[in-house]
DNA sequence: CATAGTGTAACGGTATACTAATACACTAAA
DNA sequence: TTTAGTGTATTAGTATACCGTTACACTATG
């Protein structure tokens, strides 16, 4: 059930709330919605809104300031990092993920190859990414 | 550091101990190192091999007999399912791991043929999959 | 029947992650 | 200077995961 605001977690989902929110934040960066140097919902404000902590707020950005995704000014706000843009976030992501995946491969014996045409041929349509529908 | 027995865990890695011997045994299986039928070692055995508790060795071995990948006779001892060929198991890790994949590209934004090219232009050549060399 | 193998369950200790509560510090504007 | 915004740090409570300890039950063999 999304909440109205710009961003939504999942209560249901076993992951942790900061790592919602901090995913929440990168896919908006990602697709575009939020642009270098905008500035993020306050952490009383998105506490507010997603009905959490506001140090649980604070958690996801400080990650993601460590990650250089965003930046913070004392008594200002956060903002989108200059150098945060669409392709270049995107880039970090997939390359990330694809890190991951080939680790995660590794250990299980499969191959690149077998794992790709698993990801070709998997049909779950319903997981294509999120769009978001403003 | 390999221990010298057939299976091995590395204390430095921050997954589970009993995650590791779950994907140990699965490994061996999607290699082909492992038949269909064929024992497992003991729980006490592979305890002692690897230096844990046989009770964690326990649970690896129940939550694959869960998943269908081994099953146990008390008193006997713990074999590889009869259905668990090479083949079978090998599908379902890529299934789900294609599936697990997919749902995280989502949340982030990324498409699959984004999440495919970047796998195919990932140059980290060491983490192609594990060989057992015997 | 006894024994040595096998698996299994219950319980407890420890560590860590997650989240909230509270109070402090910075900044800009009035 | 005050105030209302902002971020930040510390602390504490809770829950859960992980692992080990201990003891029990089953099975096959001698």
């Amino acid at each position: 059930m999304a909440t109205p605001g710009r961003f939504h977690i999942d209560p249901d989902d076993p992951r942790p709330l900061y790592i919602q929110i901090m995913d929440e934040v990168r896919r908006s960066i990602v697709n575009g919605i939020m642009a270098p140097e905008q500035s993020l919902p306050s952490v009383r404000d998105l506490a507010g809104e997603l009905r959490v902590n506001p140090n649980t707020v604070q958690q996801a950005y400080r990650e993601l300031e460590r990650d250089g995704v965003v930046f913070v000014r004392r008594g200002q706000g956060t903002y989108v990092s200059p150098d945060a843009d669409t392709r270049g976030i995107r880039d970090r992501v997939l390359r990330e993920l694809a890190d991951r995946v080939l680790r995660e491969a590794a250990r299980s014996g499969v191959t690149r190859a077998e794992l790709m045409a698993a990801l070709d041929t998997h049909d779950d349509r319903s997981i294509e990414p999120s769009r978001e529908d403003e």
